[in-house]
DNA sequence: CTAGGACTTCGAGTGCACTCGAAGCCAGTC
DNA sequence: GACTGGCTTCGAGTGCACTCGAAGTCCTAG
């Protein structure tokens, strides 16, 4: 279980597994949904995976792993020694909750919406509705990115010019 | 001095003032850098303001707008009575400001590149620098961003499936 | 049999960015 | 000339998301 990697941010991280996802053909196609089923686990991993390797995967430390665990963001099963022995079906639910981390939805939404996927199919509109939602806040963000990016374009191209701020 | 707009979050009361800006020919076009050069400031503005006024012009609270003050990050003159007085240079200074804060440059950044531009023209360099550095950090967040969103938007799209997380 | 290293839990600490409340000043109004 | 509302300073409090350290357990290698 050493960790042989070195240490990235958690999006490098998850997209180098994306990338080597892709790979297969030697391509780097633009994100789409069949980029994205493919990039959700890699074909050749072990059974289970210690802490330290999903954090090597994931980028996200084993000590923020282990607290989402403590906060109920996502349940992990134990091995015979009582560790984490994380099977495929948790390294993907990690990797959901990353990308939503990542994109901005507060833990506290992110805890709701596992609650509810524990609840049973069921609540597969109110998931639905919250992803929306989210959804709707990661364009919105996503706009906001793209003006403040021209805001500082505009800064950089006006540099040696008049402006004192 | 009193307010008379609704509050807003400051990226959508700054885009309203891009908006008004741009209104003149009643498009509402694409961002490039002569937008960001409308949009700077609208022409119909007293001399100063208030700090009532700066917060809805900014959707910056008034509170937090004394707090930038107070750390150095803003610098902002006063009337005769001891009142914060906001010109358009000073109101300028904000919007950018504000353009870095929701660009997710940190506090410290934001107060070094101030320091800098006070520092005088000389700093110019180190301040581009700067601006490049953080130029780049965005661009990196739009691209998770976006493979976050392929990645809500994949898991949206397959509700009603099998996927259990 | 012992040493090392990766794991475990628990609780407390950190960093950032606000956010708020209290107490007081000052201009204009009835 | 008291009242109201918006401003002022200062310091303390809040919320979020980690982040760390201590003390102990368990497997493996020598």
């Amino acid at each position: 279980m050493t960790s042989t990697l070195e240490h990235h941010h958690p999006a490098t991280r998850l997209r180098t597994v994306l990338e080597s996802a892709a790979a297969d053909d030697g391509t780097l196609p633009p994100l789409d949904q069949e980029l994205v089923r493919a990039m959700a686990l890699p074909e050749d991993l072990p059974e289970t995976l210690g802490i330290a390797e999903v954090a090597d995967l994931t980028g996200i430390t084993a000590h923020t792993l282990r607290y989402y665990e403590r906060i109920g963001l996502v349940v992990v099963a134990r091995d015979a020694a009582g560790r984490r022995a994380y099977d495929r079906a948790a390294l993907g639910r990690i990797m959901f909750v990353t990308w939503l981390r990542l994109s901005g939805m507060p833990i506290a939404s992110v805890t709701r919406y596992v609650e509810l996927a524990q609840a049973g199919t069921h609540t597969a509109d109110e998931r639905l509705a919250l992803l929306l939602e989210h959804r709707a806040a990661v364009v919105s963000h996503l706009r906001d990115l793209q003006t403040a990016l021209a805001v500082v374009d505009y800064k950089i191209t006006t540099y040696g010019g008049t402006c004192g701020s």
